[in-house]
DNA sequence: TCATAACGAGACTATATGGTCTCGTTTATG
DNA sequence: CATAAACGAGACCATATAGTCTCGTTATGA
C-alpha cells in the first residue's frame, strides 16, 4: 500500500484534493474553535465553515478530539525560528529582540484564544498543554539560556533566563487571559526594557 | 413587599429554607463546574449533585449564566483579610508572608480549576474575569504595594510589587495552567526567596 | 479512459441540554 | 391552625450534538 518513496510513517498516500481540504477543515476549527472553545464549538460548525461535508471531516480526523489535538498541533508546529546566526549587536540587543517577537506573538489575539481553549480542557487533554509549552515559552527559554550562557554561568543563565520571562509578561497577561484588557504593544516594549534593566543591569 | 429591616437591596426575606437551598446549588455548581467548566457542566449535574430540584436552581438563580456567576461571585467575595497589624518582622518577612499567603492559595487546585473555567469563558464573560482579578492578583499586589511604601517611593513600591507577583508565580503557573505539573509548595518558597532577592536584595 | 478514492449533502440515531410546567409535599409564618 | 411560600420529582419541549450511513458526484492516477 504504502509508497516505497515515502519517508513518513503516514499511511496516507497525500495526494492534492486530499491535502486541500484537510487545510480546509484545519482552517475551520481555527475559527470555529478558537471563538468557542473545544467544548463550546461543534463539529458540525468546522463543516459548515470549512465547506465540506461532516464525513470527510471524520475521514481525516477520527474523532471531534482527533480534531481539536491535529488543530493545536498544526498550530504550535511553527517551524522552528532558526537561531541567530551571529547575535548582531550587544547582549541586550539579541536578549531584546527575542522578548519582544515572543512577547508580540503570545498576546496575539489567536495565540490567546488557543492559550485559553487549551487552558480549558487542560485536566481533560493536558498533551494539549505540552504542546503548546514545548512551541512557546520552552523555546523562549531555551534561547535566552543560550544568549545569557555567553556572559553568564550555566545556572545564573537559566534562572535569569526564567525571570526575563516572567517579567515580560508581567501584570498584562493576568489582564489578557482573563479579558480584561486588551494587546499593547507599547506596554509590552516598556515592559521588557524594564525586566532587562532589572535582571541584566544598565544597558 | 421589603423589610423595612433590610439593608442591603435583595429584595428575597431570607429564610432558612431558602438560604440552606442556596448554599446547598453553589455547592453542587462547585463541583460540577469546577470539574467539568462552565460550558461542559450541565445545570441538571448541579441540581442533582446539590440534591436539589431543577426548577429550585431557577427559581434561585434564574439561568446558567446566572448561577455561574453567581458561584464565581461567592467564590471570589472572601472576606477581606484584614491588614497584619503592624508589620511584625522586617520588610522582607512581611513580603515573604504576604507572597506565600497568596501563591499557595492561588494554586491550590480550586483556584487553579476556578481559573481555567474562567479563562475558558473570559471572551463570553468577562465580568468572571474581573471578580477574579480584583479578588486575587490585585489585591496582593495593593497589600505589596502598601509594604513596599514603607521604604520606597510611591513608584517604585507599585513596580516592585507588580515583579514580585509574576516573579513568585514564575514558570510554575503557566506550568500549572496548562496542566503539566502539581502544585509544589517548596518550589513556590525558593521561587519567593529568589524574587525577594532579586527585586529587594540580601535579606 | 477507467477504476478507485475522496468528496458534499443530508438523512438518521441516540443522547444531552437549557429551560418551562405541573403537582403533590414540606416548611415557615401570622 | 391555616395560608402562602418554597420545595422535589419528573414530565415535557425545542434544540443541539457526536457520530454513522447512504448515495450520487467529482477528482486522481495508472
Amino acid at each position: 500500500m504504502g509508497s516505497l518513496m515515502t519517508t513518513k510513517t503516514d499511511p496516507s498516500p497525500s495526494s492534492r484534493l486530499r491535502d486541500s481540504k484537510r487545510t480546509a477543515i484545519l482552517d475551520g476549527a481555527r475559527e470555529v474553535f478558537l471563538r468557542e472553545g473545544f467544548t463550546g464549538g461543534s463539529v458540525d460548525a468546522v463543516a459548515a465553515k470549512a465547506g465540506v461535508g461532516k464525513q470527510t471531516v471524520y475521514r481525516h480526523f477520527g474523532s471531534k478530539d482527533g480534531l481539536v489535538i491535529g488543530l493545536v498541533r498544526a498550530m504550535c508546529d511553527v517551524p522552528e525560528l532558526e537561531a541567530d546566526a551571529g547575535t548582531t549587536g550587544d547582549l541586550i540587543n539579541a536578549l531584546r529582540r527575542e522578548l519582544r517577537a515572543f512577547a508580540e506573538g503570545l498576546v496575539r489575539p489567536e495565540s490567546m484564544q488557543l492559550y485559553r481553549a487549551i487552558v480549558a480542557e487542560a485536566e481533560r487533554m493536558p498533551e494539549l498543554g505540552k504542546l503548546f509549552y514545548d512551541a512557546g515559552p520552552k523555546v523562549i527559554r531555551q534561547r535566552l539560556t543560550e544568549i545569557l550562557s555567553s556572559r553568564f554561568s550555566e545556572r545564573e543563565a537559566r534562572e535569569k533566563a526564567e525571570m526575563l520571562v516572567q517579567l515580560t509578561l508581567g501584570e498584562a497577561y493576568f489582564e489578557l487571559t482573563l479579558g480584561l484588557a486588551e494587546a499593547d504593544t507599547k506596554r509590552l516594549h516598556r515592559q521588557i526594557d524594564k525586566a532587562l534593566r532589572v535582571i541584566i543591569g544598565e544597558g
